[in-house]
DNA sequence: AGTCCATGAATTGCATGCAACGTGCCAATC
DNA sequence: GATTGGCACGTTGCATGCAATTCATGGACT
């Protein structure tokens, strides 16, 4: 069960297992995840069929799975493009991973083996190395590692699914999350407060500023928005309402 | 964007709206969740491709969408199956719909439109009314017509979407879900605070309630799970932990 | 000069054919 | 008698061909 490339895939298990669907759908996914497939770019059938050297078929069923997962975005008869969000779906996007990576940090912290939390203070502590040198590109690889042992700590399969999914979906938008030294520190201290609370099986305060952090995360990101240009951008959409309970 | 059926179907828009293999998708998605095609259910691509009047290929395409909605289950070169859930999936479900909906039900306290309250208020009352004439299917209507106005009313396509979803690929495990009387009043009373909570705005009682109501919602039917036998069952998994902050 | 229509190129959508994989059964052997 | 090997069938997986829809460009008409 479990919808995308997160269960199916061992990861980086030599290329090309399973049916070549699969497999097309997985390199065109992680392309795009990993920001070498820009958002708008347009994804023709023919040319994909021949940089992968199979038929139509396939590369069809891949583009029809990545749409389903919100990579990629197919209109009827007009073909398929890298999926470009606009700035407000980008919002509902943030909010909607706000809440459920607060809610699974909130069951991490009940539930996280020994191994978990040591790989946690582990990449928390790899985060702080990263800021002290300044080294933003570290951060990132760390704050992704961090946030990732977090949500596999709640030990629900479809809450991690779709958190990761959600993750990706988003990924290629926040390249430029860290730019200001500000906005690291920032975070790393946000970080600090949620690792204390989860080693201190703290629920309440685990899951308020898990989803305070991501919301932070959330404005970081959408501010350097309109610089990109590509999508209607709504005028700065007014953030909605977060009611912490 | 977003995934799947609920979006892309005008409700009932005169069959055959848009590609043959979306409406195929359809279609079956419909019988899956409706309970016409019981778990386990084997689905051949000829068979099904003879039923719609389509070639085989519009319905692998279907197939492999159902896969990764999870309403179906694919396994390489064998075929594909509707999808039966394990005691223990079904309970991870359970998990995170309450995660999602009780989210979801804190920002419909703040954002639901007028028209959305009244709409709210009058399921519920026709929840009441099925309830004192002890008819289980209209207040299973009522019930799930509630729900939905609730997750609508977050106005956020993306957790709208998720929480749809996973509604749908439960909702063929829940029919027997209100067969004593006791459960139906129990569900009652929890949906009266709820909706009490929602339109007084008070977000912190209506994401609490939400939350163990749906958490009841999973006890009333995994109880009742052992029954269908169709799935491995681990022994009444031990209903992990329940925080509540 | 602007607008509308028509025709053409390109791309997707669907159908079918062929090959490969997995399954079940039967028989031969230990 | 049980187990294993092989064979045949059915089903999925992939490739290719054809039809339908869309967008673009050019021409003619107002």
């Amino acid at each position: 069960m479990e919808s995308a490339i997160h269960t199916a895939a061992p990861p980086e298990a030599g290329r090309s297992r399973g049916s070549l669907a699969e497999d097309v759908c997985r390199r065109i996914a992680d392309e795009i995840v990993l920001g070498q497939l820009a958002p708008g770019t347009r994804l023709d059938e023919v040319t994909l069929a021949a940089r992968f050297a199979v038929s139509r078929t396939p590369v069809r069923e891949a583009l029809k799975q990545l749409a389903i997962m919100g990579l990629v975005e197919t209109r009827p008869n007009r073909g398929s493009v890298v999926a470009a969000l606009s700035v407000e779906q980008l919002n509902h996007m943030f909010e909607a991973i706000a809440e459920l990576e607060a809610a699974c940090a909130r069951h991490a912290a009940l539930r996280m083996s020994e191994a978990d939390r040591a790989a946690m203070r582990q990449h928390h502590a790899e985060g702080r190395a990263a800021m002290q040198a300044g080294d933003i590109e570290r951060y990132e690889a760390a704050n992704v590692a961090l946030h990732a042992t977090i949500i596999r700590g709640c030990y629900n399969p479809v809450l991690i699914d779709m958190a990761t999914s959600l993750r990706d979906r988003v990924s290629s938008f926040r390249r430029t999350q860290f730019r200001n030294l500000e906005r690291m520190s920032e975070s790393f201290e946000e970080h600090s407060v949620i690792v204390e609370a989860i080693l201190a099986h703290d629920v309440i305060t685990t899951y308020r500023e898990m989803r305070s952090h991501l919301i932070s995360a959330r404005s970081a990101t959408t501010r350097a928005a309109p610089a990109w240009g590509n999508a209607p951008a709504a005028a700065a959409a007014p953030l909605p309402p977060d009611p912490l309970p």
